[in-house]
RNA sequence: GGCCAAGUAGCUCAGUCGGUAGAGCAGCGGAUUGAAAAUCCGUGUGUCGGUGGUUCGAUUCCGCCCUUGGCCA
């Protein structure tokens, strides 16, 4: 970086759950004076250290990390929060000399840093609330009925089942008084450096599907039980809340509910997280730019280090 | 050894008064703009345990065999 002009290259490591990214980015560690950013929607949460798969303090002492730890379990984070966030981030670290690599499996955010983001009114707490009371008695099919009057453009996108998206829509709209299809005006945010992305991608779906059960496994052993219920000790917490419907965190929730018993809890957990790396992989085959890496090939640290 | 029940989709099961069968879950594909590890959409050909018989036609009825569970010895 300097004040030509010249756009910074940087270096962004994706891939599914258990796809082993972590690994290669402590490898580009031994060679870089790396500080690696988080793309992760689970790991901003402070003390779901075993469920998310944080690195290690050993691994955070040896290389700096950030956007890791920044919210606590109550409050929500967000894509856009992230872009701001993450920019900021990879600016410090060029600053101070050092060689930033974004590295996570959280595609939305990824995508957002990318291609932008619309100026949009952030979540509101008090018209979601009013919203879901209204979702509880009439049902989200209704709203959507109510969205198609203000905003025909988003509804017809949207399934009328969608309760998210419907949520947010009419969150816009009553918040603006502007339906949100007329603020989607993409603007494209031009980023401040060149964003090189690599993904882990494997063609052994079943390989995957057993690592995935041997990691849910082991953070069953390591105390991802305890952790939750440590949690609910310390915070204020619903199964509502995005934090406690990660995947584990919504099953350990079941479990100490009483719902589910612990077969069911390590069953559901295995299922979860498969269908997570599922989606992800559908987000990885739509992004656009993104050399793809097969995990088990052996240049892969290469391939990426040629290009910092 | 005898009696009874069950063997149908990867799993749990439904069903066919005889015209080759369908749900849930899983899996697979897709969408994805401040909750995204979320939320939603789409997708069901399987020697109906095996083998003989009856029948125009059997997964369905009958016989025998195999497997699993239970009861009695």
């Amino acid at each position: 970086m300097d004040d030509e002009g010249v756009v910074k290259r940087v270096v962004c490591l994706l891939g599914p759950t258990a796809s082993g990214k972590s690994h290669i980015a402590m490898q580009l560690a031994q060679r870089f004076s790396l500080e690696i950013v988080s793309v992760d929607s689970g790991q901003v949460y402070r003390g779901m250290d075993i469920g998310t798969a944080k690195p290690t303090p050993a691994e955070r002492a040896a290389v700096p990390h950030h956007l890791i730890d920044v919210i606590d379990p109550n409050e929500s984070y967000s894509a856009g929060r992230f872009r701001t966030d993450a920019i900021a981030a990879v600016a410090d670290i060029l600053a101070r000399g050092k060689v930033p690599l974004l590295v996570g499996g959280t595609m939305l955010y990824y995508r957002s840093l990318v291609q932008g983001m619309d100026e949009l009114p952030a979540a509101d707490p008090a018209i979601r609330a009013t919203l879901d009371a209204e979702a509880a008695c009439k049902g989200w099919p209704t709203l959507h009925a109510e969205l198609a009057k203000v905003d025909p453009k988003t509804a017809a996108r949207l399934s009328p089942n969608d309760s998210q998206r419907i949520q947010r829509a009419l969150e816009v709209y009553r918040a603006t008084g502007t339906p949100l299809s007329d603020l989607h005006t993409a603007p494209r945010t031009a980023l401040p450096f060149e964003l090189k992305a690599f993904a882990l991608v494997t063609a052994d779906r079943a390989a995957l599907h057993r690592r995935i059960a041997q990691r849910f496994d082991a953070m069953l052993a390591s105390g991802l039980v305890a952790e939750v219920e440590s949690l609910r000790e310390r915070y204020p917490l619903d199964a509502a809340l995005p934090s406690m419907r990660c995947v584990g965190y919504r099953q350990v929730w079941e479990f100490l509910e009483g719902t589910i018993d612990r077969k069911a809890l390590r069953e559901k957990g295995v299922i979860a997280t498969r269908q997570l790396a599922k989606r992800q992989l559908t987000w990885l085959r739509s992004l656009p730019g993104i050399e793809a890496l097969d995990p088990d090939a052996s240049g892969n640290i290469e391939s990426m280090a040629s290009t910092f």
